[in-house]
DNA sequence: GTTTATTGAACGAACGTTCATACTATTTTC
DNA sequence: GAAAATAGTATGAACGTTCGTTCAATAAAC
């Protein structure tokens, strides 16, 4: 693991976490103003998404009832739909954020000045540490992106195809085996039960070291 | 790919397919009486399954309504329960079909005659070609497992270790790469938009190639 | 004629969403 | 600086709909 950051590093040279996110949200939705005012929409729209997460990761989303939300937020049946249209804009919301915020910052971790072999691996550790990082997102946007209305879906399916293109470009056009390596890494998030005893840099060396066998020549 | 199974010859030496699990299930809720019942029984889980595969895949099973399944199926909202106690009880019906069917079965593929190599190479190949001749079984387990009651979910997950202890045994009880392997052959189903134009054979030599980097010395 | 299976209207509960009302800061008026 | 006016936010009872499920009535099978 010469010359690559591990999760420590990552932490430290990534400008996105979860409370960034939420800053960016609340400043979309609720401009300016008063200072006092946008301190109180980011705290409750961090209550209202992170009590999302935990109920959709337990009962999933389409169970989770508006009175679920408004028991585990703390915040009134009404005054939830201030933070968002309706409860499909809530999951769109999630989905737009984490997609618009994560995987147009990922691509800027390589450049061509390094080897492929150098840029292959900064992606994968940026995926699985990124991953790690914002957990809850990238785990609910793969468990509900698949019952979003179609646009939103094929718009999801298009955000990992673009990512898978960028390791098939470093793998010679390879995306059978990009499309392999996207699952080793994804498997981080999605079946994370797995790997409660694991530690996350011994994760990424083991699938960095398995995507070596990917390049080409 | 020398001395083991492709895709088309697994499917002439496994006992089962689609047709076998429903006809199971029939037997088992429908004890002998009458002949014709007995068939017209198996037609009706049958649509009502493959309906339910369809709704769950395009709007989640949590979203489809009774009504829904009514429509799709063709039987009354009513006649339903006769093949079913509670909306619940249909997935759980469904998890535990595939289950008891499929995972018992997948390790009869290996004996100890065999090398390690051998027996990693079956024990893939299986699951591969099991999950696209069961793949609409396969992938509703995976996508509603999570969101079963947690005695379920808990069992969900158990075979999922099981399976995977096979493989780590014959990798020197390396739990990391095994879960590796395991999150491959999954993408099939999981992932299965991203396959369609993708051979299953050149899928599955793909990931048994991998899996030999797996392997230890 | 008896048994078995099917039907869909009807039920109560729970759903997402709304809105008149109450509250709490901030601004304006004197 | 106190009082009044204004604007922004929070509330939860209430609304119409849809949900999973039941069951008296009906049809089919033996």
């Amino acid at each position: 693991m010469p010359n690559c950051f591990n999760f420590r590093e990552f932490t430290t040279l990534c400008p996105l976490d979860h409370d960034t996110i939420i800053a960016r949200l609340a400043a979309k939705h609720f401009s300016t103003s008063n200072e006092r005012r946008r301190v109180k929409a980011e705290q409750n729209l961090n209550v209202i998404i992170t009590a999302t997460f935990e109920l959709a990761a337990t009962i999933g989303f389409a169970r989770m009832s508006m009175r679920d939300l408004h028991k585990a937020s703390g915040l009134s049946l009404g005054g939830l739909y201030n933070y968002f249209d309706s409860k499909e804009s809530l999951a769109l919301m999630i989905a737009d954020a984490l997609h618009l915020v994560a995987f147009e910052w990922l691509p800027t971790l390589t450049d061509e000045t390094m080897t492929h072999e150098q840029q292959l691996e900064h992606l994968i550790r940026g995926h699985i540490y990124l991953s790690e990082t914002l957990r809850p997102w990238f785990y609910f946007v793969f468990m509900e992106s698949k019952n979003l209305p179609e646009p939103n879906k094929a718009s999801a399916r298009s955000v990992e195809l673009r990512f898978q293109s960028l390791i098939a470009t470093l793998l010679g056009e390879d995306n059978l085996h990009a499309s392999h390596i996207m699952a080793l890494m994804q498997d981080w998030h999605v079946k994370h039960w797995k790997y409660r005893s694991v530690n996350i840099d011994d994760f990424a060396d083991s699938v960095v070291a398995l995507s070596r066998h990917c390049l080409p020549g």
